[in-house]
DNA sequence: TTTT
DNA sequence: TTTT
């Protein structure tokens, strides 16, 4: 019955633009790459290092389309979420693992404009994406009939 | 660069006691698994579904050994760390990743002399082991030492 | 408008039961004080300081319900929401602020049966009362007529 | 002993330059207020309503001197602290309360040179203020004695 | 008013 | 491999 957290929250760069995939009965997810930097000085050797770390993020259904079609790469974001491991084989058949973040929450920080792609026509004043927050645990239509097991069993 | 967070804030279970790593140099490292659960009912097919998913926490010299000492399998933590993969190869070669959680701050939370192991005679009162916060980023010993290498080439 | 984050994240010890109040239309808020306790080392006075932080909790509607019916005086919990500064006029027409935290997430951490109240009856084992999260963006009934205001307008 | 948490994450903008406070002995706090904003629709009404929350954020030492240096009215800052509600006295003698963020960590998310005030010379390339991650638990100075009775004492 |  |  839990009474455990599980929460990720990063502000970073994306790496590459919004990849969709779409499911059978309408369900869809956006994954895209984004990047944290870190800096710090080596205390044994002085010197000064540079790390950047890379996560995958995962977005589904509506919040996945919002974002397929207002963050582009290089953009600045917001994301809030949980950690998962997927299990999945390789092609020789060996079990791998990957770590993601399926996001709950976003918020663009990228300036309207800059840093958004260019020509974007649906950026309209009234839209304000830059500004967009999401949450995926708003009630949702029940029509859309979400269903877990399509990003569980993901064959990439 | 950075203008950029990353950071995780988990609540959950042990799976296990903590592993220690001594570096040359005075350095050590603790790991341990963490799990959290998660509950939700299936919108499609109604059905409950239970979800435990396991963290690979990794905590630094005088913090690891607190957890290394008070820290049980089975118990309740509150952890704060940053996200990170590591890449390593396999006994064939091949390049794996395996994402950690850097422990920066924890809290215990299972109650004294309740889920925390069976006679451990180093729980004193005065340590009051249960309700220890740590935060990494306290002031350490500058003769300590503290190489970030040795954690990033860990064999294992 | 947005493109921010509001959100505050507590572990500490209820200070009370939690006091209901109940709105026509069927909502109703919870409100509880929670402590959470601070110990460090003045680094100028050498001496060991110790503060407690009082926080005004609020919960709304079913989650108040379940908080009321399982959160005793003393247990510890998680608490994740948001902060509000409230406007009021003393009995002097002065304005006065209070800020609470809005809470929008919880998870009991008291083990069951300690700490938890004595003669809970409701305590049953289905329940699960003491590791119970709880997200108040669930979907909601949406007959259950959710009024802001109600919240907003309080006389005390 | 503690076993709590007591942890605000905001991004937001601010409504004013810093205002700094020099102590005796070389302690230094800086103030500025934090808006967030969030919007929603009343389930009941349904009416889109927009609200702002302010926030007094408290900053001390070397972590203050940079947020006054860099950080503008209007710009976008992410801050992690504490709540602290200190309590002071009106001019009729009354108990007062005020509720506080002690900033122990930011990120300053406004582009250079856009939203940072015109004209700072300081913003050399060398310094990347827009993008300068900040954390007040590094180890200080232990010659700064740093007195936590200064914040706590405050005539205002 | 909590907890250790 | 945890916990409820």
């Amino acid at each position: 019955m839990a009474g455990t957290v599980n929460k990720v929250i990063l502000i970073g760069h994306t790496g590459d633009d919004v990849k969709m995939h779409y499911f059978e009965g309408g369900n869809s997810i956006g994954r895209f790459p984004l990047a944290t930097n870190e800096e710090y000085t080596n205390r044994t050797t002085g010197e000064r290092v540079s790390n950047t770390e890379w996560h995958n993020i995962v977005v589904r259904n509506k919040a996945a389309e919002i974002c397929e079609k207002y963050l582009k790469k290089g953009d600045k974001v917001y994301i809030e979420g949980r950690l998962k491991t997927r299990k999945w084989q390789d092609d020789k058949g060996l079990d791998r693992y990957s770590t993601e973040i399926q996001c709950m929450d976003f918020t663009f920080l990228s300036p309207k404009g800059e840093g958004m792609g260019q020509g974007n026509a649906q950026q309209g004043a009234s839209a304000q994406p830059q500004a967009q927050p999401y949450n995926t645990n708003q009630p949702a239509q029940p029509s859309q009939g979400v269903n877990e097991s399509d990003v569980d069993d993901l064959p990439f």
